[in-house]
RNA sequence: CGGGGCGUAGCGUAGCCCGGUUAUCGCGCCUGCUUUGGGAGCAGGAGGUCGCAAGUUCGAAUCUUGCCGCCCCGACCA
């Protein structure tokens, strides 16, 4: 077991920070509920950019940037989504600072630079964007208009958790306009299939998708559809979201436009986005209590190559072979490093890998040359093997692919047997306590019922799957007739 | 914002209750030698506004008051 990292039994919280922290993926920063992103965290999220960013122009997608900060006046423009946002906004009310005359060297906010109209740092883009989409569409001809923007949002969380929650927060926002309610909710659908498709293959975390009931909602939307993923303590986790936004924009920002038998209507509107939260999902979902397992399609690093070596006469023959390893699968595309540091001793070396989740470790000695062999370790299995030098980029390959299908595999095996039916509250209770994940169960349709039972147990309806099996029963709680189950959890 | 914990070298800590030489130890760092197949060994060395401010006192890391910050749990939320 690693010295530095808190075991999940001994403090699941704990565990993650650790693993953030010791890890490399992120620093605290001066700065209350907003984090730094280090140069290997920061790698790992553009590798999962990078991905997503071309399946969302695989789908016809653009990218496009949109201003910061929020015009009060159109922040507020659709109620709703004001409303719900409007506890957690961050405002700019003033453009210039001053000396301090009182307090030499210090600064004070200059009273005489009040804005006339505060400005709203954006916790998400629909307003800005809806204010622009009026100015370009016109006609259905202008439809659909698919964009998306990379960029950073603020909410002001009461308390926040590296990647799980942060004030600030790296995201994409899709926003998409369409001539039909039929055309926007396919697109909403597709994005949410894209998302299922980047966290279940690259990510290696399986998800259920489902739509979100009333309470939990995106504001502003008609429908929001989600991905739900199950961590190792049995909590559940929102992955990604995309909302069916109906009229409510189009009407909120006057957006309308001429059909082909020149009807004027308004438009129909999608908004989809995942967040930096999916790094904590991803460290949550996988690794264990020696450090990260990354999956290798996203790792930043996927092969570390560590070299042994006795006295430095040797040593340049192994670095000369272990540069030949790294020529080798680069040119099969395999993102790898060479760790020769002369610093840290090769002990050392594993465990530091290992916490930092490197898929594969190949490592090789004198003894090695001598046999043509190299020792090759995977991270997910810690399983260790010795093989020949000949075909090393081949097996490498294989062995990354199935790194990639272990993972999912086991994970996919601990959220099917965490998702449990049952039809007596009792029982209800004890399983959240005891073993947690989803709770496959009746529910008579009424927000009051959802509300009674998040009272009682903290947990929350994550939500109602798609193509879910119809089935009379009656309400865990109420014992109101009900035609399906949704999925509760106890969720991040 | 409530409840709990904590702030001493880059990191982790002892000392605090019961004030008293030069603030403890480990890791890391620097130099040298030996090492290198699972977090190396020996020797020498550098590194401190004891979170900040005021107070009590001959004397404060230690006592008092105020403030600041962080972590965990809760309310809010993706």
């Amino acid at each position: 077991m690693s010295k530095e990292i808190t075991s999940r039994a001994t403090d699941y919280s704990q565990w993650y920070n650790d693993l953030i922290i010791k890890g490399s993926l992120a620093d605290y920063s001066a700065v209350r509920g907003c984090m730094v992103i280090k140069p290997y965290g920061f790698a790992l999220w553009e590798n999962m950019r990078d991905v997503l960013d071309r399946m969302f122009k695989e789908t016809g997608h653009e990218n496009a940037y949109f201003p910061l900060f929020v015009p009060k006046s159109l922040f507020e423009a659709e109620e709703k989504n004001a409303e719900g946002f409007a506890k957690e906004c961050a405002v700019v009310t003033h453009y210039r600072l001053k000396g301090d005359t009182e307090n030499k060297g210090k600064l004070i906010v200059d009273p005489e630079a009040k804005l006339e109209e505060e400005l709203v740092v954006r916790p998400t883009s629909e307003a800005i964007i809806w204010n622009t989409y009026k100015n370009w569409i016109q006609s259905y001809r202008d439809l659909p208009l698919l964009i998306n923007q990379w960029a950073n949002v603020v909410r002001w969380e009461m308390r926040t958790r590296l990647f799980l929650r942060t004030a600030e927060f790296l995201w994409q926002e899709g926003h998409t306009a369409h001539a039909t309610a039929e055309e926007a909710v396919a697109e909403t659908v597709q994005m949410l299939d894209v998302y299922a498709k980047f966290v279940e293959e690259y990510m290696a975390v399986p998800v259920i998708k489902g739509v979100k009931t009333e309470s939990e909602r995106f504001a502003g939307a008609v429908d929001t559809y989600c991905i739900e993923a199950l961590m190792q303590d049995g909590k559940a986790l929102q992955a990604g979201t995309s909302h069916f936004l109906g009229q409510n924009f189009a009407k909120a920002f006057d957006v309308k436009f001429s059909d082909k038998d020149n009807k004027l209507d308004y438009v129909w509107a999608t908004s989809w986005g995942v967040s930096t939260r999916l790094v904590g999902a991803l460290v949550m979902a996988h690794s264990d209590d020696d450090g990260l397992i990354l999956p290798p399609k996203i790792a930043p690093l996927q092969v570390v190559i560590v070299p042994i070596y006795k006295g430095n006469d040797k040593k340049d023959l192994l670095d000369a072979k272990g540069k030949e390893f790294v020529q080798q699968l680069k040119a099969a595309g395999i993102r790898v490093k060479f760790d020769n540091n002369d610093n840290a001793r090769p002990g050392w070396k594993f465990a530091e890998y290992e916490m930092k989740g490197v898929p594969v470790r190949i490592a090789f000695g004198l003894r090695d040359l001598e046999n043509n062999t190299v020792e090759i370790v995977r991270r997910d299995t810690k399983e260790k093997s010795s093989i020949s030098m000949h075909g090393l980029v081949e097996n490498i390959v294989k062995l990354l692919d199935g790194i990639q299908q272990n993972i999912y595999n086991k994970a996919l095996a601990y959220r099917d047997s965490h998702i449990t039916k049952t039809d007596s509250w009792e029982e209800f209770e004890k399983l959240l306590d005891e073993k947690g994940g989803f709770i496959a169960a009746h529910w008579d349709g009424t927000a009051e019922t959802e509300e009674a039972i998040k009272e009682k147990t903290k947990a929350t309806i994550r939500c109602i799957p798609l193509n879910n099996e119809m089935e009379e029963g009656k309400c865990i709680l109420t014992g109101k007739p009900s035609k399906q189950r949704v999925l509760f959890a106890r969720a991040y």
